[in-house]
DNA sequence: CGCGTTTGACCTGCGC
DNA sequence: GCGCAGGTCAAACGCG
């Protein structure tokens, strides 16, 4: 068995004794910044985890892809991505696919309460139509990328018909221009923080609220879980 | 008033 | 040519 630790402890335990003497305050200072450190090298680390992991997947999916392109046909209730006989999508909860032409399919899983088909990508969309397919009764919608208008980027959004707090989206074509995501986080940082200093007390500060947050969240939890759970049975298979 | 959503009508491609 | 299903359009509507 290969070694799963990956040297994280999530149960982040704050200090929470008060004695507020300078010397104190100023150890706890040091603490914090040691502490601070700490999640800055473990997120680090789960992005480094993330992104090969991504990589790994997006390879995964070019073999299936070129398995998947063999002259076999597919059974009703086999799966279109990977072929298994599963009818479930909850094995494509979070996945990402590149199909031919540029056309991404991306499952989400949303509320089960919400009926809503949104999905927040970074992106600025525009819907331009909704319709009842006949293979699935919730409704498809279609959207169009109305952050420039020059972009050529559509989506739809329709629920699985297997699991309905499974949204899956279909990107057609590649956008010409960033997200308005980043655009706009690029603009609030530079305008809130002009000084190296300021810069790396923000660093600090959202590396502290991330971790705090990211350690709360059940789903992250269960995401990095999934994650820890595929590198193993990775190490153990390659 | 401007912008985004809704929804019925229309268009297009495909199989028979 | 016809019917069906998916995709798109555009007027009406709602909301801030």
């Amino acid at each position: 068995m290969a070694d799963t630790s990956l040297g994280i402890d999530l149960n982040v335990v704050p200090f929470h004794k008060t004695d507020d003497t300078p010397k104190n305050n100023e150890d706890k200072l040091n603490q914090m910044n040691l502490e601070n450190k700490k999640l800055k090298e473990m997120l680090t680390l789960v992005l480094d985890n993330h992104n090969s992991l991504q990589n790994h997947v997006s390879k995964l999916m070019q073999d299936h892809d070129l398995l998947a392109s063999s002259p076999n046909k597919r059974k009703s209730g086999v799966c279109d991505e990977c072929n298994t006989s599963a009818s479930t999508e909850s094995h494509h909860q979070g996945l990402l696919k590149r199909l031919n032409n540029g056309v991404t399919r991306v499952y989400t899983r949303t509320d089960p309460s919400d009926k809503s088909l949104v999905v927040k990508d970074g992106y600025q969309w525009r819907k331009y139509g909704q319709k009842v397919t006949r293979d699935n009764p919730s409704p498809r919608a279609y959207y169009k990328c109305s952050f420039a208008p020059s972009c050529p980027v559509k989506k739809k959004v329709q629920r699985s018909l297997d699991e309905p707090d499974l949204l899956v989206t279909i990107y057609e074509g590649k956008h010409d221009h960033k997200s308005t995501d980043n655009e706009h986080e690029t603009q609030t940082s530079k305008a809130r923080f002009n000084s190296p200093m300021e810069l790396g007390k923000f660093d600090d500060t959202l590396v502290e609220q991330m971790a705090n947050s990211l350690t709360r969240n059940p789903d992250f939890i269960e995401e990095l879980a999934e994650a820890i759970f595929s590198k193993i049975f990775e190490n153990d298979l390659f």
